[in-house]
RNA sequence: GGGCCGGUAGCUCAGCCUGGCAGAGCGCUCGGUUCGCACCCGAGAGGUCCCGGGUUCAAAUCCCGGCCGGUCCA
């Protein structure tokens, strides 16, 4: 803050109007009002909300919006269509978390110019960073908001408008359309910075309520320098939601955003709906606290508890609940904003944040006690905003089935992890903070849900405040792995400098052989001036071949690369290519044209995968080899037999179909406008212009790879196998043309060994097996009977020539090739029978000798010790290794005197 | 992408720490009880202890690798 320039702020408006620069008391920053008695800045937590009884004429969130929208298009602003919430062109973001998000990077970078300037545009938001806050502070805190943006780019050679007529608009726009008094308007000086920009700004407060942000980006931040940007742009954030709460002059935002929804959403839920008098109070004073800060929320209460005369635990009580439901009203919205926009919950990327709001919102209702079916209150929200976000009702049900899916999910993550709770009261009486955290870190349950059932049973359990960063410090800094430069770095940068390749293989797919001119060349490295060998990239491997020169000069190519415009080819062995000469140059035809039909087929694939899974499938990654090709899809369940059969039938008809594949270069914004994000399946490629692909009536993406030119010629697509890689994404392998059949030709194969195997025909081989599998447990019956019969007799027989010790008796078995399992049933059998009798044993297998001693219960009271025969046995009669226990001891090895001595002199050492 | 937890009978899980008979409850089958049902009583069937390697006389148990699932975090 203090690096700001004050004359950054100094506006020729503000000087015109009169308005006045003071310091607020409370927080030190500095503001601009008309109000010359105004003390304090204006915005919470240094005052409350003072806006209630304003008498503004008030609009619905619907009704901001449109004014918001209608004011800027009359100023010459061009309104724009918001993008989705799920930021599918950005790959540094998950969601649009504002509205200049929708010309990032492109446009704010200078490479794209913006579809209009200046332009206006309501942009539904999702921010995540504050959802613990959210109900608490009576609406200060939404996951979901509408941020309503007026932006100018102001390039060098042109100019739109800067801060003085961005703050002209804001001014005129809150005093004449939404009717507010020229002197409760605040513009308080602040500095922004995120998403690696940053610039002044002025926060706009009405009444205590902070209703726009007005942002003038114009510095890049590199290495924490600030470097002034070529393009500088107005970034506005106009809170639609907030200027509906300050016109209507509503309890709470909730209220204002919500209207009739609140009163449902209560009754819904089955908790009784506050007064009205508590409700205004706590929105009243709910500006005043810093919900990071305990000590200010218990403050908090304790006033409301005051101003309402109610005893502090009941009012607390009270507002509790009420934060719940408005959590709940929140989140329902947001996962309903996020699913129509395709997220499919997931334990990883944007597919984790659905699941985490979804979450958060069954949490809430846990402890409001409730059992309604958040895919009703869902439901309820979609209703709600139809209108204003017409996605919800066309995703409706996949919204509803993913939500109830996604409750089950949890609910029986819940009752795995609470029986466990249970287990660990019966055995500890007590739950540590390490099993809190093992719950949660690693079983997914909330402590406070622990601290419920652990109450249940008389457990007291203690939280400390600052649980969730102890879990936190548990999870180690995820190391950086470097990557592997591909070239030593002085080659890079000698290849950076070198002019763009032609790239021929855009230009002619099916072109195999070429000339072209060597410019540039290191031992086992060849840049030409054009080539045919597509460069490794989206998900399609590079081409192979040969270079020629000279008479009987050539060399193979082994990879293909690109670094940035140039296409580099890596020689097998260190060979070196004369720099100017020209070359000829071959690829491995076959190997490209079955990546060519591989690549075809896999935008085939998606395609048919969204027809028969829904809009919510988009490319997850993908991969296409000579032998077979990958495509992963989002997706919210396992694929039945049925749907990948369907898929496969779609897609082959295609094939069949014989339909046109056209690539093409476009304009970035005209390919958006035209076939929308869907383009961006495999990644956002960067530029002005991109490579579009187009799959007649199917499939339309940005894509840089070889495509065959008709269906027709992938042949035929066979899926191989189908995965579930992870929660949310299932993988798909297919192979096309001769593949197929080669595939077809290995099962027919496998099916023929087996078949041949079992003796049977492959038509009766499923028949011959199930017979094979019904006579496999028989024989396992009846060899199980025989062994038992074996250990009865064995134990008979050893018991038969026992003879008498100092503790009782001993017996002695000499058995061949006996599995452990049947010499320890005749051990057993024999101190069962006989309980002062030790039973040794040994089990001769091949070469090698196991000897068993087993005591029975009264030898052992009486004396005898396993381990004491043991040590005495493998002193003289086995030489090997053993251990064991006073009642158990065995030993391996091999006996060290003749075996028909052995019975005899085991007797004898026992003596 | 990383951390943590788990994989044992059809299901839910115990046993693993400290190596030595693979178990419980529910479900299933049969029998008893009953006019019949439920309950109850008795008997029985049911196992690749996820897979592979290692250590050991001996591995569900210890070690290493893999697969699968769960979960938290980027």
């Amino acid at each position: 803050m203090e690096k700001i320039d004050p004359k950054e702020f100094r506006l020729k408006f503000f000087e015109e109007m009169g308005f006045v620069r003071k310091q607020c008391p409370k927080c030190g920053r500095w503001f601009w009002t008309l109000n010359k008695d105004q003390v304090y800045c204006n915005d919470a937590p240094c005052v409350e909300y003072e806006f209630f009884d304003y008498g503004l004429k008030p609009l619905s969130v619907r009704e901001a919006r449109k004014a918001f929208i209608e004011f800027f298009k009359e100023h010459g602003h061009t309104p724009v269509k918001p993008k989705p919430v799920v930021a599918r062109w950005r790959e540094d973001l998950y969601l649009t978390i504002a509205s200049i998000v929708d010309f990032q990077p492109f446009v704010t970078d200078g490479v794209v110019p913006p579809p209009a300037n200046p332009l206006v545009v309501s942009q539904p938001c999702i921010r995540l960073e504050d959802i613990d806050n959210v109900g608490k502070t009576a609406g200060r805190h939404l996951t979901t908001f509408e941020m309503g943006g007026h932006h100018a780019f102001n390039y060098p050679d042109k100019q739109i408008y800067w801060k003085d007529e961005t703050v002209r608009y804001a001014f005129e726009f809150f005093t004449k359309v939404i009717g507010v008094k020229p002197e409760d308007l605040t513009f308080k000086e602040s500095w922004w910075e995120g998403g690696g920009n940053a610039g002044p700004c002025f926060e706009v407060t009405v009444k205590g309520l902070e209703v726009a942000t007005l942002v003038f980006m114009q510095y890049k931040v590199v290495d924490g320098n600030y470097v002034p940007m070529p393009l500088k742009v107005v970034d506005t954030g106009y809170g639609i939601e907030r200027i509906a709460w300050l016109t209507q002059g509503a309890p709470t935002g909730f209220h204002a955003i919500y209207g009739e929804l609140v009163k449902k959403f209560f009754e819904k839920i089955g908790v009784e709906e506050p007064d009205e008098e508590i409700v205004r109070i706590a929105g009243k004073l709910s500006s005043t606290f810093d919900p990071d800060e305990p000590e200010s929320i218990e403050k908090y209460y304790r006033r409301v508890a005051e101003e309402a005369k109610l005893p502090y635990e009941k009012a607390r009580e009270i507002l509790e609940r009420m934060e719940r439901v408005f959590a709940v009203l929140d989140h329902t919205k947001t996962l309903a904003l996020m699913l129509a926009d395709g997220i499919v919950p997931s334990n990883t990327g944007e597919g984790y944040l659905a699941r985490l709001v979804l979450r958060r919102a069954l949490r809430a209702l846990a402890k409001l006690g409730s059992n309604v079916k958040l895919s009703e209150l869902v439901e309820l929200q979609i209703n709600f905003w139809d209108q204003d976000f017409p996605q919800l009702l066309k995703r409706r049900n996949y919204i509803l089935e993913v939500v109830d899916l996604e409750e089950e999910r949890f609910r029986k993550t819940l009752s795995r992890g609470l029986s466990y709770v249970e287990r660990l009261l019966k055995r500890k009486k007590e739950i540590s903070l390490e099993d809190l955290v093992e719950l949660y870190d690693s079983h997914g349950i909330p402590p406070d849900i622990v601290e419920e059932v652990a109450k249940k049973k008389g457990v007291e359990v203690h939280i400390p405040a600052n649980f969730f960063s102890i879990v936190a410090r548990r999870h180690a800094r995820a190391e950086v792995k470097e990557e592997k430069p591909e070239f030593p770095r002085e080659v890079l940068e000698e290849l950076e400098k070198l002019p763009p390749t032609r790239m021929l293989f855009h230009e002619d797919v099916y072109l195999r052989k070429f000339r072209a001119k060597v410019i540039y060349s290191k031992p086992g490295i060849v840049v030409l001036d054009k080539t045919a060998f597509y460069a490794e990239g989206g998900g399609q491997l590079s081409d192979v071949g040969k270079i020629k020169w000279g008479n009987r000069a050539s060399a193979e190519v082994v990879h293909v690369t690109k670094v940035g415009d140039v296409i580099v080819h890596k020689l097998k062995d260190s060979v070196e290519v004369p720099v100017n000469i020209e070359v000829e140059g071959e690829i491995d035809w076959s190997r490209r044209y079955t990546l060519m039909r591989h690549h075809t087929a896999t935008h085939i694939i998606l395609g048919a995968a969204r027809r028969v899974l829904g809009e919510h499938v988009w490319q997850a990654g993908a991969e296409k080899r000579p032998d077979k090709a990958r495509l992963d899809i989002t997706h919210y369940k396992p694929l039945s037999k049925d749907e990948v059969r369907k898929i496969e039938e779609l897609a082959n008809q295609v094939v069949f179909e014989g339909r046109k594949v056209t690539a093409r270069f476009m304009d970035r914004n005209e390919a958006e406008a035209k076939y929308g994000l869907r383009l961006y399946q495999g990644g956002v490629p960067p530029g002005r212009t991109i490579r579009v692909v187009e799959v007649e009536g199917w499939d339309v993406e940005a894509c840089f790879g070889t495509h065959v030119t008709n269906t027709r010629e992938v042949g035929v697509i066979k899926i191989i196998n189908v995965d579930r890689i992870q929660d949310g994404v299932v993988r798909l392998e297919y192979t096309v043309a001769e593949n197929a059949l080669k595939h077809v030709w290995n099962l027919e194969d496998t099916l023929e060994s087996i078949a041949a195997k079992i003796g049977a025909s492959p038509k009766d081989a499923l028949l011959r097996m199930e017979k094979f599998v019904e006579e496999y447990k028989a024989v396992k019956n009846e060899l199980a009977m025989f062994k038992r019969e074996r250990v009865r007799s064995e134990a008979e027989r050893a018991l038969a020539r026992k003879k008498p010790t100092k503790w009782g008796y001993a017996t002695v078995s000499l058995l061949t090739n006996m599995g452990k399992d049947v010499v320890l049933e005749v051990a057993r059998k024999i101190i069962a029978n006989e309980p002062k009798a030790s039973a040794i044993i040994y089990n001769v297998v091949d070469n090698r000798v196991v000897v068993n001693i087993l005591v029975g219960e009264e030898a052992l009271r009486r004396g005898a010790s396993a381990k004491e025969i043991l040590t005495k046995i493998l002193g003289k009669i086995v030489e090997g290794k053993g251990g064991g226990r006073e009642d158990y001891a065995a030993a391996s090895g091999t006996f060290k005197i003749p075996s028909d001595k052995v019975v005899e002199e085991t007797f004898n050492i026992l003596g």
